[in-house]
RNA sequence: GGGCGUAUAGCUCAGCUGGUUAGAGCGCCUGCUUCACACGCAGGAGGUCAGCGGUUCGAGUCCGUUUACGCCCACCA
């Protein structure tokens, strides 16, 4: 079938789009099912939040995802990418607060239902933005099976792994140290935390020994942590300090006593080797708090205020019910800093240090400081009551699996990284104080105080038949998150057909910012719960930064919206520039010259089809090589087929980059500047057919090789050319073929092409201009060859008539000499002789200076003895080329004078 | 304090397991209304591959070291 029609001058990317776009979803393309006779190819998509806008990083993700499915889909696997969006609890509740915010509303007056149904509202109405922008990239995603981290299947996944975490012992519930952000006033994990260099100060304060009435000093760079001191550190072994062993301090302002306890956290070296001790607010201090049994005294409440009598009053009051948990810690009444926020008290409290004299020395100091990823606020490490992921007998295995090389990551040195993450990390908080997302699948009885943790939701307790309430609190997003790889393909469902047939999936393509994040968590999820490695590979790129090299960021404004990229140029200018000059891991820079570039080259070929279809009229073109090749057709067809090869094995490589590059020389290089135009002779005359054929049979195979990076154009043209099939998209890779390998006619082809370069770059360097003909005399001992392309010569190196011998004596004539020839141009009166002489010589020299090093090294034993044979050769090959350039060059010269 | 990355043409970057004279795009210079394409064609200039040392017959590529910039991790009062 045969569908050609008229192609306009330039590619018109928004005129093809859509349209291609749909044919292919109505196609039913990139839809999979099991099938028993394929090999699975599987990708999921790292679900993009619902609350997200495309941007850079998201089209190079997904582009590169699309070029692994549509390169396999053609290799004929049966090629799944499963997409799908993840309900970002933190974000989306920030968004649906912030919309309420403006109606009036809060949380509180809405309640848990009234919240949950305005959410969904939301998620419903903007949810699905971002994946029609994934479709406008081109994505072939299995839209069929779009899933969400908190539909039904997704749902069911989180529960059964938290019931049988819990019923392990791997999920637990109790006081720890975590890290609270007021402005989110929710908990978050440590992942979650991002350090930012701030100036701050140590304050110098002095506490007074009860015993001795001496004043001990120490710094702190929290003085408003202070009230919830509880004890001061100094080290076992500081001789400084040796008589104030079991003595006490007098805590400034408060008046409470507090005990000095030897710790190894105290640092003689630091300091004053003095550190005072606030369990309640700070890591390294709970856990001197935990060796020393000390109590846990909460100074700020959850809003980031200081606490105060009511506070105090509604902690005491669930200690005196009893039903206070282990760890619980106490509040603490500030009195007149009640109610301030921790910087007012900062202030407060440091005048009031100053006042009664136990402010000693305040020194600027520049130190990290903990800030939520999401609102930059600062953390207030905390003592809460939160669920927990107990780490340790998790990690283990996901360590292993990568050191075993089951799961392998490309560029492999994101190992290392993954290693740090996975050895380092400690357990895992996954208890937020949100109402959007998965409910904690917990309940606590009123009556017993038992805690039920069930797949199902309870009706009363199993103990004694009390009522119960669910947990409030809600899991951390990534929770869902880690299960992604096979909570979409049916998991727990172990029977589910998907889950056999496609997982474990094939590769995961993402950013190395979120290996902590998610990789890892899948990696030791899916060995966990489905005994298996998730995916075999992770394909890690870097971002996607702007032309100063600067992060894209909303705050600096540098974005650069990808949809307005493809609007301008296209989808596939777009992709292609994010493919090319790029490779594994790495950063890059976003270009509008990039991207141009890349609009140019599809408007390249594109012009190319033209210029076939233009030739091939009304005429049929068998989809096959004609019988007989000519050396042209041998040479672009020997050279595409290596082309292949190279490109079927860096894709193989995930060598994106490298591939893309072999295509676009090929294509514009080989096939454009070359091939098109050796043709276009043979075009006019009888052979004309045969020169169709194979025009056809190659541009067929670019655009099939091409397709995975460009897809829109590849098909369009595809479409317009004779073909056989539906969809480029769906037709099979082309494989090296080695009955199509013609070295001894590219070798030929390329004496030609030498000395039409040749020509071209004297008659450039001369200023003549290419209307002006001229005769072409070439002494060769290659005629057979050189008098195939002698149609070439007139063609593209401005020859008018063109005689090949052994030899011609032509007096002043331009002579120009090749490896394979000597070529003249009777060009008289163009010819300045002294330049021409000064030209000869001076190439003379430099091919005797190459001749020379190639002759050092092959006299010297070592390299002859010790270089493979095939290196040796080619360098022999090489000495003698040269040396015959040499002699043609002396014997030009000789004519001259 | 650990770990990692980058340093190649004016700019942005490729260069996979070491092997002829190191490539591309953009920019620059010279020609060209050549019957697909000026989003084009032909030609050209431009690089001691950050410095130093080493391994090797041979190093942009491997090893060591120095410098500059960037990133990640780490509880440092």
């Amino acid at each position: 079938m045969s569908t050609n029609k008229e192609l306009a001058k330039t590619y018109e990317p928004r005129e093809v789009e859509d349209r291609i776009y749909q044919f292919w979803v109505d196609g039913g393309w990139f839809h999979a099912e099991p099938d028993p006779d394929k090999t699975p190819y599987t990708i999921v998509i790292p679900p993009p939040n619902i609350t997200g806008q495309l941007h850079m990083g998201h089209a190079l993700d997904n582009t590169l995802q699309d070029i692994l499915i549509r390169f396999k889909r053609m290799q004929g696997y049966a090629t799944l990418w499963l997409p799908g969006t993840d309900h970002a609890s933190i974000a989306t509740e920030a968004k649906v607060v912030e919309a309420m915010r403006k109606e009036g509303l809060t949380k509180d007056m809405l309640g848990r239902d009234g919240f949950l149904e305005r959410a969904w509202a939301w998620k419903n109405q903007y949810g699905n933005r971002i994946v029609s922008q994934l479709k406008k990239l081109g994505s072939s995603c299995d839209w069929e099976r779009e899933r969400f981290t908190m539909d039904e299947g997704c749902s069911a996944a989180v529960r059964e792994v938290f019931v049988r975490l819990y019923d392990e012992g791997l999920i637990y519930r109790g006081n720890r140290m975590v890290n609270w952000c007021p402005h989110c006033h929710t908990s978050i994990s440590d992942a979650e935390v991002e350090y930012e260099e701030r100036d701050g100060h140590f304050w110098h304060l002095l506490y007074t020994v009860k015993e001795t009435g001496e004043q001990l000093e120490l710094a702190t760079t929290r003085p408003e942590t202070m009230l919830g001191d509880t004890a001061v550190a100094i080290n076992a072994e500081d001789p400084r300090y040796a008589h104030l062993h079991g003595c006490h301090v007098i805590l400034p302002l408060v008046g409470r006593e507090l005990p000095i306890v030897c710790d190894e956290h105290a640092d003689m070296t630091k300091g004053t080797g003095v550190v005072k001790i606030t369990p309640a607010h700070d890591p390294n201090d709970f856990e001197v708090g935990r060796r020393h049994d000390l109590p846990i005294i909460r100074v700020f409440t959850y809003d980031g205020l200081m606490t105060g009598a009511a506070d105090k009053a509604a902690a005491d009051e669930l200690r005196a019910s009893g039903k206070a948990a282990a760890g619980e810690p106490e509040v603490l009444d500030c009195g007149k800093y009640a109610g301030m926020t921790t910087a007012e008290a900062r202030r407060a409290i440091l005048e009031d240090l100053e006042a009664g004299g136990y402010l000693k020395e305040t020194e600027p100091h520049r130190h990290d400081v903990g800030t939520c990823y999401r609102c930059h606020s600062t953390i207030e490490p905390m003592v809460s009551k939160q669920w927990f992921v107990k780490m340790e007998p998790l990690a283990g295995p996901a360590i292993e699996a990568v050191e075993k090389g089951e799961i392998r990551f490309v560029p492999e040195r994101f190992t290392k990284n993954y290693m740090n993450w996975m050895r380092g990390t400690r357990d895992w908080c996954i208890s937020r104080q949100l109402w959007w997302g998965h409910q904690i699948p917990a309940w606590y009885c009123d009556k017993c105080g038992a805690t039920v943790v069930s797949k199902e939701d309870p009706t009363v307790c199993p103990h004694c038949g009390g009522t119960l309430q669910q947990d409030p609190d809600t899991l951390d997003t990534w929770f869902s998150s880690a299960l992604w790889p096979f909570s979409t393909l049916g998991w727990p469902n172990t029977e589910s057909e998907d889950l056999k047939y496609f997982y474990p999936t094939n590769t995961l393509v993402t950013g190395y910012d979120i290996i902590g994040f998610w990789v890892s968590r899948m990696i030791f999820s899916g060995l966990a719960y489905t005994g298996k490695a998730p995916f075999q590979t992770v394909l890690i790129h870097g971002l996607v930064r702007d032309s100063q090299g600067r992060k894209m960021s909303k705050s600096l404004g540098n974005g650069i919206d990808p949809l307005e990229i493809i609007d301008q140029y296209g989808a596939d200018a777009l992709r292609f520039m994010l493919a090319t000059g790029n490779s594994p891991g790495n950063d890059m820079r976003f270009m509008n010259d990039k991207v141009e570039a890349s609009r140019n080259f599809a408007n390249k070929l594109w012009n190319a089809a033209r210029f076939i279809l233009m030739n091939i009229g009304d005429n049929d073109v068998p989809l096959t090589l004609p019988t007989e090749l000519t050396l042209e057709d041998k040479w672009i067809v020997s050279r595409f087929n290596t082309l292949v090869q190279a490109v079927t094995e860096n894709l193989d490589k995930f060598e994106l980059g490298i591939a893309v590059q072999k295509l676009y020389d090929f294509i514009w290089d080989n096939f454009c500047d070359w091939y098109i135009e050796l043709c276009k002779s043979r075009l006019q005359g009888e052979n004309a057919g045969a020169a169709r054929q194979v025009l056809v049979y190659v541009m067929t195979g670019m655009l099939q090789l091409l397709h995975p990076f460009m897809p829109y154009v590849t098909e369009e043209i595809w479409q317009s050319l004779p073909h056989e099939g539906d969809a480029l998209m769906v037709t099979k890779w082309p494989t090296y073929d080695a009955a199509l390998a013609f070295p001894e006619e590219e070798k030929e082809m390329e004496r030609i092409m030498e000395a039409i370069g040749a020509i071209r770059n004297r008659r450039g360097e001369m200023n003549v201009p290419p209307s002006r003909k001229a005769q072409v005399y070439i002494e060769t001992s290659f005629v057979d060859t050189f008098e195939k392309g002698v149609p070439f010569f007139q063609r593209l190196a401005s020859a008018s008539e063109v005689q090949i011998g052994a030899a011609f004596d032509i007096p002043g004539a331009v002579s120009i000499v090749t490896a394979d020839a000597t070529i003249k141009i009777p060009l008289d009166d163009l010819v300045d002789k002294a330049a021409e002489l000064a030209r000869l010589n001076k190439e003379k020299d430099n091919v005797q200076k190459q001749l020379d090093g190639v002759n050092a090294r092959l006299a010297n034993p070592a390299f002859t003895d010790k270089a493979p044979a095939n290196v040796v050769q080619t360098a022999r090959d090489q000495a003698a080329r040269l040396q015959e350039k040499l002699a043609l060059l002396e014997q030009s010269l000789a004519a001259l004078q």
